[in-house]
DNA sequence: CTTTTATGGTACTGCCAAGTACCATTTCCG
DNA sequence: CGGAAATGGTACTTGGCAGTACCATAAAAG
């Protein structure tokens, strides 16, 4: 054992081939990055490995042996592995939170608005992405719970509370008649979600087919909005 | 380092103090357990660790130390680590998944039928309890599939079935008009999880009361109820 | 009481991952 | 062009954990 037991000598790898003065004819060399490059890089490649291949805890060589760069990269740029996952998970809402809330607005009529509100959910949360980022989130909100409460924060308790806005207004106008607005805005995502998102994360059954989510969710539409209905 | 450099030779611990033939005076002397009995205590500590302490996966060294015993139980016993996640599966599975179902039929009426069912799924889902199990179950999801599979049979997809015939038997009375039972019956379950199982492990929220639980139970078989009345 | 068997305790090995140090190289700036 | 600062690459250290080996002891068998 041992390796070297050399604690503070010399340079362990003597200047590998150094041509002069870096051969300009060498098309393909990759570049250094910059600073910017090389976290949107980090981000990319801690992104890909932890929702989309669905690995739970990606290791520091795992993104960095994709990205490139190397683990001073990391320290530098975010002090560490709980900077990156904090980093990741901000730039994961980012990227996908919004698309829950696109194109609505307490305005619309309200079956439309429930409709599009239904779909986009389903499209966001039972996507690969989807399933992957609410593992992501699962995990962290054990150890870091302000992480979870600012995800929470920034995708389902605002789409919650837009929810609710459009249940109030149509409330005003007659439309419906319920006792509590955020309670109706929670059964409804609730039964949007179904079972379907259990037996997806659980990969009981394989994504949905466009009939199947179309079908779902007119179907949520059609109880919830029979089921609130002034009588 | 190298700790000791005596590959295989004699004793590393000299026979810690055996005054004569084991004092019989001394009473609390934790007597050696049989084979069943380790086995049951072993499974109670990784339980506890996992599900009721949080922790996402529990190492042979904390269940050991909780447990006793020494990590040979674990082999002889389990054979590993996997063999160990499979049996606290089912020991949870078969502790707490009962309890959905417990004292429903389908010859109810269908409101209080319902609104047992709600209840069940509540108090099993939102205890910590059944947020731990949850938990465990995503992550075990990844590794093995078909732990995710047995787990959804046993669970989740039984209730379904369950509630999807007692739709089914009030469709039959013509009580209710829906097409499909089982899109209904998840429907319904979602309804119930609502926006709270999502809020309760992330920690938003603290444990339920029991005023909140009605409430929430009462407004969801209402719209339910409402929503797929024949008209 | 003696022999056999199985269990409890612990040391040890090997692996993997986080964090740190340092050199070589590149880029930036005067 | 030349030096300073930052970055890429890698080795190294440390720590945790799964799995294995082995001894001593407790229970069981004779």
């Amino acid at each position: 054992m041992q390796h070297d037991k050399r604690p503070n000598a010399g340079p362990r790898r003597q200047a590998p081939e150094r041509a002069g003065s870096t051969p300009a004819s060498a098309a393909p060399k990759p570049r250094r990055l910059k600073h910017s490059d090389r976290r949107t890089a980090l981000l990319q490649a801690a992104k890909e490995l932890s929702v989309e291949q669905n690995v739970t805890i990606p290791s520091l060589d795992a993104i960095i042996k994709r990205a490139g760069g190397s683990r001073r990269s990391i320290y530098t740029e975010f002090g560490g592995k709980e900077g990156l996952r904090d980093a990741l998970l901000a730039e994961i809402s980012g990227e996908i939170l919004p698309a829950l809330h696109e194109g609505i607005d307490r305005n619309m009529d309200l079956r439309a608005a429930l409709t599009h509100f239904a779909r986009r959910l389903v499209c966001v949360l039972m996507s690969e992405h989807g399933i992957g980022m609410s593992r992501l989130i699962m995990q962290d909100s054990l150890t870091s719970p302000s992480r979870a409460r600012t995800f929470y924060a920034k995708g389902p308790g605002k789409g919650m509370k837009l929810l609710a806005d459009i249940l109030e207004a149509a409330r005003g106008r007659g439309e419906i008649a319920v006792r509590d607005c955020a309670s109706a805005a929670g059964c409804f995502t609730g039964m949007v979600r179904g079972n379907l998102y259990l037996e997806r994360a659980l990969r009981i059954r394989p994504p949905l087919s466009e009939a199947e989510i179309e079908a779902h969710i007119g179907a949520a539409v059609d109880i919830f909005l029979e089921g609130v209905k002034p009588r």
